[in-house]
DNA sequence: CTGTGAAGTTTCAAATAATGAAACTCGCTT
DNA sequence: AAGCGAGTTTCATTATTTGAAACTTCACAG
């Protein structure tokens, strides 16, 4: 018996799976399959039904539809705007944040919160741009291995979009070998004139799957808080592998 | 406390509930909510993440994907095939059993089931034939309102099948009468020479929706156990009525 | 650095609830 | 009528739950 464990809730779940995998089962099935006595099995039973996680019809019980109503969230495994941690980190530091995965030679956005931060901004989401003009796109390419890394760049043309941009892929490689040794990517006011940007990499199974990022004005980003804010983006970004772990039943 | 509840259980489920319903909450707030201590609160919640029920993200709690999983059952509320208790009826009768339902001046058949009734007969399922020319149709029939079944006749041209069919609209009405007298319609090989069949209504709020019933073989239907085949079809035509009140959420 | 408060976790005696053997009820079959 | 199986209830014993309080950890402010 783990600790901090009530048993009698986890005996409830367990009758209560058993009655999910069944195509109807009765009071002594359950009593044989669990041992339990049967006035045990059968208040456990009853408890389920009353509470209408199971019904009865004769002497079988099945599965209620209350196991498969949709709470107030709405969303599947694997849909990135669903995802709580990333709502957490945008609620503690009041900035707005992205989520972006890689698409080919693109970064492709998939999550966008700007205060109040309770909803998606709809129409940035599925925004694209190259992996290399932007903070998400480059902490992304810094975390992989030297063959993909390859492969990418190959596939992409290096073109400049500010005075500030590498035209040199010798030099981007340097660029983004300091971004791995910081841990985190940070874009001055490159990207957009006023707003600086800070991104951290997700990883899932010690490999980079996306990025994690906030931005603001660029009195709201300076040298001597940069560190502690890619601390808390790093502490959302391992919140953010944690759920998809959970979401995905591992 | 209702009778033969554990009440335990039913507290670890009412958690459950209020994490469902919140996009996260905390523990302090399940605390609240349900006037629970501090440490009761955080053994309920830890049972309930440890079966994988909800997961925590920092200082919240979340309802995890394991509520939505579909169970072996693969079905959605209303969904004809799906009902348990039509599948019990056959089981018990172990013959051919069908369900029907009113689609304009058609009986279609939404399920029906032969041996070793484990799977529906796909193949069977969305036949259609005029009311007035299965058991099934005719008991439902018999079942409706007098405007409703005027209506209904209008706009039906009675068509003889075979010789034992009614050809008047009077002489049909009074059959539809002993139908109702009776509880349950009976078909003597009129539509399939060699086999019979009984027919009663599925009621719901009150009104006939459907019509249950069994066919088999001449040799397995005489006028002695008719009655007994009748009473057993009628007590699942009550189990299916009650399922589907539960599966609505009634 | 210290202190504070909040969140998380554990302890343990008292209180409460769960348990299960057995009795009872009901319906069906022989 | 008796027997059986399913469903339901009883009640003394046992096990579990409970909650106050202690302890631990962490973040933040001064």
């Amino acid at each position: 018996m783990a600790q901090n464990q009530v048993s009698t809730l986890k005996k409830g779940l367990l009758v209560l799976e058993l009655v999910k995998q069944c195509q109807g089962i009765t009071l002594a099935e359950v009593m044989k399959e669990l041992q339990l006595s049967k006035s045990t099995a059968f208040r456990l039973l009853t408890t389920l039904e009353d509470m209408n996680y199971i019904y009865k019809i004769q002497t079988q019980y099945f599965s209620g539809p209350k196991l498969f109503q949709e709470s107030t969230e709405n969303r599947s495994a694997k849909d990135w705007a669903a995802l709580h941690s990333i709502y957490q980190v945008a609620q503690n530091l009041q900035m707005g944040t992205y989520l972006g995965k890689v698409d080919g030679t693109d970064l492709v956005m998939t999550q966008v919160l700007h205060a109040p931060f309770q909803h998606s901004a709809d129409e940035e989401m599925g925004n694209r741009s190259k992996l290399h003009l932007s903070a998400l796109g480059k902490v992304i390419l810094a975390q992989l291995d030297e063959g993909k890394l390859n492969a990418l760049l190959d596939k992409m043309s290096l073109e400049p979009a500010t005075a500030n941009t590498f035209q040199d892929t010798q030099l981007f490689r340097y660029h983004l070998k300091a971004i791995h040794q910081d841990g985190y990517a940070f874009d001055d006011e490159e990207r957009n004139v006023g707003i600086r940007c800070v991104a951290v990499p997700v990883f899932r199974n010690k490999e980079v799957i996306a990025a994690l990022a906030i931005a603001a004005p660029a009195k709201q980003i300076s040298k001597s808080n940069i560190k502690q804010i890619a601390t808390k983006l790093n502490v959302g970004s391992k919140a953010v592998t944690k759920e998809l772990e959970v979401l995905d039943g591992n």
